[in-house]
DNA sequence: TGTACATCAGTGAACGCGCGTTCACTGATGTAC
DNA sequence: TGTACATCAGTGAACGCGCGTTCACTGATGTAC
């Protein structure tokens, strides 16, 4: 149990004197330290962490330019991560919340006053828009939080949920639902869909991104994200797919 | 001009003896070399970096694993390409090449005696499962293809056409062409619907690669590819978009 | 037809970089008595 | 209330790795005369 967890119970003057030092805030970062105890380590690696995925992506979330960053040994990480990819992993999940924060904002920005059918849907390209917008805010960050190109399966991932408790792809799934319940997407279509248009905002990130069309402007993919979510949309929940349309040879 | 870029012309002995040499294949690598001269070292060491590509995508072509494969001092690559950057750019054309045959075999295999407007449109379908097949046939090649971290624009890149003389890009536009001079695609959606068709491809490809669907089995991507460009083939071309359906909000 | 010589295509050793991780350690803290 | 001591959270130095790249070099080749 460590004291900054709880509240410091005790009265010592010892106690009361780190319990200052803490009081004044877990650590401002970036400057020496005058205490031999940091106080807060972990959160400052997660953060000194999520700050070099902000600006690099995962690769650049590395062990020690984070100590280097809080101003402590290399090695002092150890003490609260296993490895590095311990480290990774949590930032992963930070920056796959801060995501679910974007799409919860740009879907809660859907009037409420619509119809039940419209307002399914529209919600829904809602999540794809915040994705994508996102994905272009904080490129450094997207990439962390979905195209990390090591396996941290066996890395402990905290919680990747924002602050209503839901991950991306929960609300994803929600908004699917959603569509379904207000009659605008067949059942037939559900199982799956959240793959199908996943992947479509995903691929246009990347392409962005860190693909071929890396140097697309800002402004082109602004007016594209409309035009694939509407794709989207139209193409999951408009016909009944599969029967009505040839199947080629392919 | 390099003995083996043209037909050697002389015939003095000594080029006699070097083009016996050359003749008997470009060094079968891999193994130990017996003159001091490699006589092939720029393909040799392409095709190493090629290798090392399809075994673990762009990260992977390092220079000086290429030269060790071929059986070369490391900095002998120097004589060929300018820098690292140089010889993965030039892999990476390599790879997209083959990612075009791939598309076009599956092009390809679409029956010639379907009607102009299932034919197109099928067609269409196929860029896309091709794409994909070749994503998970060859998981290095492709993300060598199409998903290099680092910006290579100042290398030069050669041609990256496959055997037919279009590169993976061209074909996606010349089979939308086809849909819309087939009347199965209206004209107004033409513009820019290359980024819409290849984000929701390429998406797919990334998640199941190296995204949070690393996981997801082969046969799994097999069954949605199919319904995934359906899925696109109805978003592009079905409807009007746009104006028949409410923006909501976000 | 031979030979001097410029040029080409390699070699071997080394540099500097930055990383993750481990080792043996020490200063600070909290607790049992 | 003081004190011995176990435990916790840091330090500093080092290891080994593999990379891209450069240096000064040498062996092989092709060509002008």
């Amino acid at each position: 149990m460590s004291p900054t967890a709880a509240p410091d119970p005790d009265g010592t003057s010892a106690g009361a004197t780190k319990a200052t030092i803490e009081a004044a805030g877990p650590r401002d970062d970036t400057q020496t330290r005058t205490t031999y105890h940091h106080g807060d380590l972990r959160r400052a690696l997660l953060e000194a962490g999520t700050d070099l995925a902000r600006e690099g992506g995962p690769d650049k979330v590395v062990l020690r330019e984070a100590t280097r960053r809080v101003g402590v040994s290399a090695n002092a990480a150890y003490r609260h991560f296993a490895d590095r990819d311990a480290l990774l992993g949590e930032v992963v999940s930070r920056a796959q919340a801060r995501a679910a924060d974007v799409i919860s904002a740009a879907m809660d920005a859907v009037p409420s006053d619509l119809e039940q059918g419209p307002r399914a849907r529209a919600r829904f390209r809602a999540v794809g828009v915040g994705y994508l917008r996102f994905a272009m805010d904080e490129p450094g960050l997207f990439r962390t939080a979905f195209a990390v190109p090591v396996d941290l399966s066996r890395a402990a991932s905290t919680d990747a949920a924002g602050a209503d408790g839901l991950t991306p792809f929960q609300l994803l799934s929600t908004a699917l639902d959603a569509m379904v319940e207000a009659s605008v997407m067949s059942p037939d279509h559900r199982p799956g869909a959240e793959l199908l248009a996943w992947s479509a905002v995903h691929g246009m990130a990347m392409l962005a991104l860190e693909g071929p069309l890396r140097d697309l402007p800002r402004g082109a993919v602004d007016e594209l994200a409309p035009r694939l979510v509407r794709m989207v949309d139209l193409g999951l929940g408009l016909s009944d797919g599969g029967g009505d349309v040839d199947d080629g040879g392919a």
